[in-house]
DNA sequence: TCGTAGCTTTACCAATTGGTCAAAAAGTGG
DNA sequence: CCACTTTTTGACCAATTGGTAAAGCTACGA
């Protein structure tokens, strides 16, 4: 069994588990945890259900896989962030990238919502092992930013939630969004973003 | 079988009804739909499954029932925004309103969240109907205050879609703030809010 | 008190689903 | 071509789950 223990996995280990971890991408993030199953999962991999069972030891294993890989793109963007750029132009190109991300990951950005969403069952460890840190040394230099006058005061810690929100909104909410909007929000989401993010930090 | 199509219901249909509705919204907004099962509804409940069938035709007229209610409910805040009052303060108290219900129906929020974030399937026909118009509505309202000069100018709809983002965030992602957050979020979270739109929106 | 309509439960199904196993097939190095 | 390892599959399970049937219980008006 090539359970990662062990070898290097070969070049049809690397192209079946890639398959099935992009299978189960869409089926994860389009019906949660509960609601997809190992054959759909299979069926959209071209695999059989028990070839699936060859390469992970389980549905759990392959939900916690997705995750993990996940949680590394996640915060790319908040890692970017530079403490020694202009704090304007830092957080209006953070909240860019988020959007972004939220147009061109939308599968990985339902499946952490919907993680989140019922209390993190399998990702509670990683929210407070990667995330936490992560959060609190940004808000620091989100604070200090402020301190010396280049943004006005607000809650640092609000003020990246509401960037996560907004952003991911578009992702995680979009069959509404589309049911409400005719065309593609994309650009002027940036553009009221922008707009919003320049007048609440403007000194 | 009290199938809601004839008679009055009794009592006891009242109260068990109503046990039966509230420990689903209990079960499906911590699970999801497909996550959710009748023996942990009946449990919630105190009831037995055969008992919860006695009540309802099965687990998708449970679910639509709590989707039905919950439309109302859901659309209150914006129905409140009135064209006649003052544009900033207006705006600012839905802001609050829906801050508001994020704190205290947050089962509520989460079970909307999850339908939509699987593709609204047993709600699109509600969004097109009830949500749709009186979006459209309050998205002119807002464009007819910032015309007038009483609010900045941006884009009514995407102002809108931050405001249920930033604010149900926090019943819905809730799990993630409370590992980032050590004291209660919802006083600081109505400042942040309250002082991003004030200058999002000052004319 | 009795009959009846409304309510509840016990026992049970059929379908789905995550997972197993042994055997077949397909590569692979010599 | 052969032995051996890796990959794939068909057949099968046990548990779960949504739902049913029919009998039993309960409330309540006459």
């Amino acid at each position: 069994m090539p359970d990662g223990t062990s070898k290097k996995p070969s070049r049809i280990q690397m192209r079946n588990r890639s398959l099935i971890l992009d299978a189960a991408l869409d089926v994860f993030s389009a019906h949660g945890y509960r609601g997809a199953t190992l054959d759909q999962i299979a069926d959209a991999a071209g695999l059989s259900k028990p070839n699936i069972l060859y390469y992970f030891s389980g549905k759990e294993e392959i939900h916690v896989t997705l995750l993990n890989q996940l949680m590394e793109t996640w915060l790319d963007p908040l890692v970017e962030m530079d403490a020694s750029g202009d704090p304007m132009t830092e957080l209006l190109g953070y909240v860019q990238r988020k959007l972004d991300m939220a147009r061109d990951l939308p599968r990985e950005s339902r499946l952490f919502a919907g993680e989140i969403l019922q209390g993190a069952p399998r990702m509670l460890p990683h929210l407070r092992a990667d995330l936490k840190p992560l959060f609190n040394e940004k808000c620091a230099v989100i604070q200090t930013w402020m301190d010396e006058g280049k943004l006005a005061q607000v809650d640092p810690r609000h003020l990246v939630f509401s960037i996560w929100a907004t952003t991911q909104h578009y992702a995680d909410f979009d069959s509404q969004v589309r049911v409400l909007l005719d065309d593609e929000p994309h650009g002027s989401a940036a553009r009221f973003l922008d707009q919003m993010y320049r007048s609440l930090l403007a000194p």
